[in-house]
DNA sequence: TATAACATGTAACAAGTTACATGATTTC
DNA sequence: GAAATCATGTAACTTGTTACATGTTATA
């Protein structure tokens, strides 16, 4: 929540903008970053405005549908400030949701767990070569960093399958063995 | 959501155990893996009851508040595997939540950013340090793997943190020479 | 005798998603 | 003239959390 509520007013920080524009860019640019909903983010332009934390004023060309300005104000940027600090020094302390499976691997016969993991792996590196096609801007800021982070995770996670599918392989066969 | 219901549905797969049980032992023994809450629970018992995926028996010693007994059904062993096939072959592919942070970091003056990283990786550590001590099967499966697979993540999270550290110390001194 | 542990659940709320509704303008 | 794009929003629904309500039994 404080996540998609930054978001919005970190692309305030940047320039005003109207609802459409915002929810134009996350599509487009990012969303290997965030996959909040257009709703969502008209719902939280709506609270941040209550809130006073931003600014509306509409805009209208010629017959055209009006256009809501957003404009951050002061107190939104100390908001934006305030939840920057907090999520940038905080870490999240439960498993990713999928781990969950994980726990109950066991349930299945080994041939198949093999074939799930690798079917994840093949999926982890196609994910990979997605990201690492995403265009840069190479001075290692702004998105780059987000971007650069979840490479590095992805290939954490390519290496631990890696490692535990031959774990598991080598368990198998010597269960076999018996 | 479909991780809480495997998660359910799983420990009902080890043996039959009413709402108390369950609960207790997600608190208990899988502080680490899982943040499900009790109303949860409770909630995902009913909505599997309702689907013919677990059966129901009250039981009753003396005065005692009665005990709803849960089994799993067939049908829940069949959803059982059905939620564990999908869940373990798939990835995630959108950026863990606290990392919107990290596209807004120039928003901050780079010494404070650096103080705001170096927060995380002490705490990044300290979660590595619990999740170290944490009590192991040592068989490598069930909850191990989880907890394997976490310790991996974190770590990878650590080493780019440093990295990343390193190299906003060396960009902002570099800054300051201009 | 108080309080912790046992045992279950509901009601109110918060956040987000899906799907729908509306209407103008541009492009094919 | 149909379809895509521009532009905004609402209503219904799902999921999950917090906080409350209830009552028993064992323990300190």
């Amino acid at each position: 929540m404080d996540e998609r509520e930054l978001l919005v007013l970190g692309l305030l920080m940047a320039q005003s903008q109207h609802g459409y524009q915002i929810n134009e860019f996350i599509e487009r640019n990012l969303g290997q970053v965030s996959d909040m909903k257009k709703a969502t983010a008209y719902a939280i332009l709506k609270r941040l405005n209550q809130a006073g934390c931003v600014d509306v004023s509409v805009e209208q060309e010629g017959n055209r549908p009006p256009r809501q300005m957003y404009s951050i104000t002061e107190r939104g940027e100390a908001r934006f400030q305030e939840l920057l600090r907090s999520v940038l020094s905080s870490v999240e302390n439960v498993t990713p949701s999928g781990d969950i499976g994980l726990m109950f691997i066991d349930h299945l016969p080994a041939s198949e767990a093999l074939a799930l993991l690798a079917e994840r792996l093949k999926r982890t590196e196609q994910l990979l070569a997605v990201l690492g096609s995403v265009p840069r801007h190479g001075h290692g800021h702004g998105v780059d960093l987000s971007i650069s982070h979840r490479i590095a995770l992805l290939q954490c996670d390519r290496d631990w399958l890696k490692e535990t599918i031959g774990a598991l392989l080598k368990s198998s066969v010597s269960e076999r063995r018996k």
